[in-house]
DNA sequence: ACTGACTCGTAC
DNA sequence: GACGTACGAGTCAGTT
């Protein structure tokens, strides 16, 4: 891949907002721009070597040529120019090449390389707004790759899409760019020709000099043009064909050996520039080489010895062999469709040469096989990367192995999240990069979920690669895990967890679609009619969603008094709607038409189109997204079904037990107050839970000074509101706004309650400064969260990363304990032989369905499981209620 | 028809 | 700018 740095750059800057930039100040628009094509370009195209061009700020051939060349240009603004040097500053720190020869464009330096390349055999690519490039395409090796504006707007073109592009072939181009010219190098072509007559004379005549050859034959005024521009035509064609002759330092053979970077220097330039998310982006892409600081000589390229276990006999020869195992055993499946297609396995790491020996079943042709092996990894365990998709096809597939999931002792994304729960996704090769010496062979592969239509490698070989990396992650990332003492967390909760969700996800939850129907129906009808009301309101008809036109209607048309301001113009959220009740009748019925549509598109429609056959929701539950350690759920999110307002929680009916069981729900009461409370071990907020009055009056209490039976409605919703936004680093302002009262009216409320639990005062600053000073915080089970916000120069990030810090101790030992009771209550009930199962959980409430015959036991297991996870240092209270649905289920 | 930014709103 | 953690619907602008 050969890219013209000055073009994509220049693209760039001008596709770009020129604010957007660093703290400092620091314009970085066009080398975030850059930088976010680069990884674009890599990430679909993993070229085997990469260069990048520059023009030297000095006259070129061209320039002596002709001095009029490329005049008329504006000056490069200073803005842009600062940042050429930051672009070279990333392509250094990823160990790319940079190329440029005085006198010489970035063009011709790049139709040298590709040239040469092409004629080695690779296969080239060409980066470039420049359409000069197109020319090159006429070798059929090399393929230009434009970029048309902005910054992902890309065509890869080869001789057809040349063809297509300017109707002629790639190897006219030149001539026909001649005869048309080009305005931005200054150069004009012939009066009356434009990009259809070039393309019509050079396919005619085939070429500058067959069309004044023949001059005669053209009509007369396109006659008289031609001859008359022939000496510019003539020095167009000159100064465009592109020089393939220049000289470099750099051959073909360098360019593909890529040498390795550092991974942390990357991340220093990227903190520097402060392109967060592009980080995480930038690995995915890089993925496959990402090397840190191990050089591509020291590493050993992974392969694989696979043999395919085709009868009884094979399994059992593979069983004794898995049995012999110390490590565990690596596993990884490969799927299409959703189907399970095969599964790997690797009973130990590479040897010397890196090779690795697998075993391979295929599910499809031998599907009884697939018991027995997987049974076969019971003694040793398994470890896989990423298990729970793997887990959930297997239960799906239906192989008669329901245990399988519970012998899984080490999960390696699962590893890599729990080191670090900052990024988007934990990619293998990165994790085989970071912790070992190996790196993945490169397979062609088949992208994971299409059709292998028999190109590239075969499934069994790209599940055995992945089975390998795995083996040889195995060591490693125990290592890691010890070293930041997450040993304990990761194997008796976070790897036992996998399977208790892979089977909740399997199971799914039971819904009573007609309900849900009936729901959709009504909400539909009504959010029509309120949206009727509306337009009669205002007076015409106008879309209701839009809150671009509702700004306009509320606030120029009918004058209605603005409130709070969003990035692009005044806010129509409840909470300004709200304030201009009264104003007009169209508020009151906005207000109820946001609540009705709300549920009818989020939870209506949405979950409607979630439901199986068998009248069941299976979502995900995702165990590395949350980075406090929480869980999170999508495909439908379940986490967020409406209970506080009545309408709302009318969809908690569609969730319904079946035929003869009942639901029950479960969960801790204010569970994190009492972490607060127990990490703070403030003497009043541990007397207040353990008194036995209501927690939030009980507070109110200390904080307004009056007897606990004197607290009103108003001193109790106030000390409610003070609790939570505690945990969250809640100052006075957000206070203020929440309660609607002034800021300092809410400082004085804040100040009494941390006069009242001044222990909580002292934990939150010990939280932040410890975090400063270690770069990270830890709960009380040992999970981390890096937080080098907390170091940030920029106000605004570094109070957030405090707040962050004040929240990760509090929200993550909450959702610790609620893991550790999850994963008790799943072995407790499968111990009591009941077919009671877990069906859902919400943070710190677990839904079970519980078969009428089984309903006095389960609640003994789940009070128990749940208020014995964890010793705090007030008591850990469960309430607990049945009932058909889950809106039933509520005492 | 797709994509990303934005706004809004739901849960704990 | 001011309350942490999530997911997702719908609009809009830019684009194919």
């Amino acid at each position: 891949m050969l890219i013209d740095g000055n073009s994509l750059t220049y693209r760039a800057f001008y596709a770009l907002p020129d604010d957007l930039a660093t703290a400092s100040g620091q314009v970085t628009n066009a080398v975030f721009g850059f930088t976010s094509m680069l990884i674009n370009l890599v990430r679909d195209h993993q070229p085997d070597g990469i260069a990048v061009a520059f023009d030297l700020p000095e006259p070129t051939f061209r320039h002596k040529r002709l001095d009029t060349y490329k005049a008329g240009r504006k000056e490069t603004p200073d803005i842009l120019r600062q940042q050429f040097g930051l672009v070279r500053q990333v392509i250094e720190v990823i160990n790319l090449t940079t190329l440029e020869a005085p006198g010489f464009e970035a063009d011709d330096i790049i139709a040298t390389l590709a040239m040469q390349a092409a004629d080695a055999g690779h296969d080239v690519q060409v980066v470039t707004g420049d359409r000069d490039a197109y020319q090159l395409v006429k070798d059929p090796h090399i393929k230009v790759i434009y970029n048309r504006r902005g910054v992902s707007d890309y065509a890869l073109y080869d001789e057809a899409g040349i063809m297509e592009r300017t109707g002629v072939a790639p190897k006219d181009y030149v001539h026909y760019a001649a005869l048309r010219g080009d305005k931005s190098d200054n150069l004009p072509g012939v009066a009356g020709v434009g990009e259809k007559t070039a393309a019509k004379l050079i396919n005619t005549y085939g070429g500058v000099d067959g069309i004044y050859e023949n001059l005669e034959k053209h009509t007369p005024k396109l006659r008289q043009n031609l001859a008359e521009n022939e000496a510019q035509v003539r020095l167009n064609t000159e100064l465009m064909v592109l020089l393939t002759d220049v000289e470099l330092d750099t051959g073909v053979d360098e360019l593909m050996d890529r040498q390795p970077f550092d991974l942390d220097e990357v991340k220093k330039v990227f903190d520097f520039l402060e392109f967060r998310t592009m980080y995480d982006r930038f690995l995915e892409a890089f993925a496959t080489d990402v090397k840190t600081k191990i050089s591509d000589e020291e590493r050993t390229v992974l392969s694989v010895d696979v043999s395919e276990l085709r009868t009884v006999a094979d399994v059992e020869r593979a069983s004794e062999q898995l049995a012999q195992a110390t490590d565990p055993v690596a596993v990884a499946g490969s799927t299409v469709g959703g189907r399970l297609q095969g599964v790997a396995f690797a009973a130990g790491g590479p040897d010397d040469a890196g090779r690795v020996k697998t075993y391979w079943v295929d599910a499809v042709g031998n599907p009884g096989l697939l018991a027995p092996m997987l049974a076969a990894t019971k003694r040793p365990g398994f470890a896989a990367h990423d298990a729970k998709p793997l887990l959930r096809t297997i239960l799906r597939g239906d192989f008669g192995v329901d245990q399988f999931g519970e012998g899984l002792v080490l999960d390696t994304a699962l590893a890599a999240y729990l080191l670090d729960p900052a990024g988007s996704s934990y990619p293998l090769a990165v994790a085989l990069a970071e912790r070992s010496v190996y790196a993945l062979p490169e397979l062609d592969a088949v992208p994971d979920g299409q059709l292998d239509f028999g190109e590239g490698p075969a499934v069994s070989e790209v599940a055995s690669v992945e089975a390998a990396a795995v083996a040889a992650l195995i060591g490693p990332s125990g290592d890691a895990l010890e070293k930041e003492g997450l040993t304990k967390l990761n194997t008796e909760v976070e790897v036992p967890l996998v399977s208790v969700l892979a089977n909740m996800e399997h199971r799914g939850v039971g819904v009573d679609r007609a309900e849900l129907e009936r729901l959709n129906a009504d909400m539909t009808a009504e959010t029509e009619a309120l949206r009727a009301e509306i337009h009669k309101d205002a007076g015409y008809e106008f879309n209701v969603n839009s809150t671009k036109v509702l700004r306009e209607v509320l606030f120029e048309d009918l004058g209605l008094t603005p409130g709070k301001k969003t990035k692009t113009g005044y806010s129509t959220d409840q909470a300004t709607l709200e304030k201009l009740s009264g104003e007009h009748p169209i508020i009151d019925h906005l207000l109820a038409y946001r609540e009705v549509e709300k549920l009818r598109s989020t939870y209506g429609t949405s979950l409607l189109a979630e439901v199986h056959p068998d009248d069941r929701i299976r979502a995900t539950f995702n165990q590395m997204v949350a980075r406090t350690g929480r869980l999170s759920s999508e495909h439908p999110n379940l986490h967020n079904i409406p209970v506080r307002s009545e309408r709302g929680r009318t969809f908690r009916k569609a969730f319904a037990a079946p035929e003869g069981w009942r639901l029950m729900v479960a969960d801790y009461n204010q569970i994190e107050l009492r972490c607060i409370a127990h990490l703070t071990n403030d003497p009043g907020l541990v007397e207040a839970f353990t008194s036995g009055t209501d927690i939030h009056r009980s507070v109110a209490s200390r904080v307004f000074d009056v007897d606990p039976d004197e607290v009103d409605y108003e001193q109790r919703s106030k000390a409610k509101m003070v609790s939570y936004g505690l945990a969250y680093g809640m100052e006075a302002y957000g206070l203020g706004q929440r309660l609607g009262i002034k800021t300092s009216e809410a400082a004085d409320i804040l100040d009494a309650y941390f006069e009242g639990f001044p222990s909580v005062r002292e934990y939150m600053d010990r939280t932040v400064t410890e975090a400063r000073n270690r770069g990270y915080t830890e709960t009380l089970f040992g999970r981390k969260r890096l937080l080098p916000e907390l170091r940030s120069d920029n106000r605004r990030v570094r109070e957030a990363g405090e707040r962050q810090a004040m929240n990760a101790g509090i929200q993550g030992l909450a959702a610790d304990i609620f893991k550790v009771a999850l994963v008790g209550l799943d072995r407790a009930v499968a111990a009591a032989g009941l077919r009671s199962r877990v069906v859902l959980q919400v943070h710190d409430e677990v839904i079970l369905e519980v078969h009428s015959e089984e309903e006095a036991v389960a609640e003994e297991i789940v009070r128990s499981e749940l208020s014995s996870a964890f010793e705090l240092s007030v008591p850990l209270e469960v309430n607990l209620s049945f009932g058909d649905t889950w809106a039933d289920a509520k005492d």
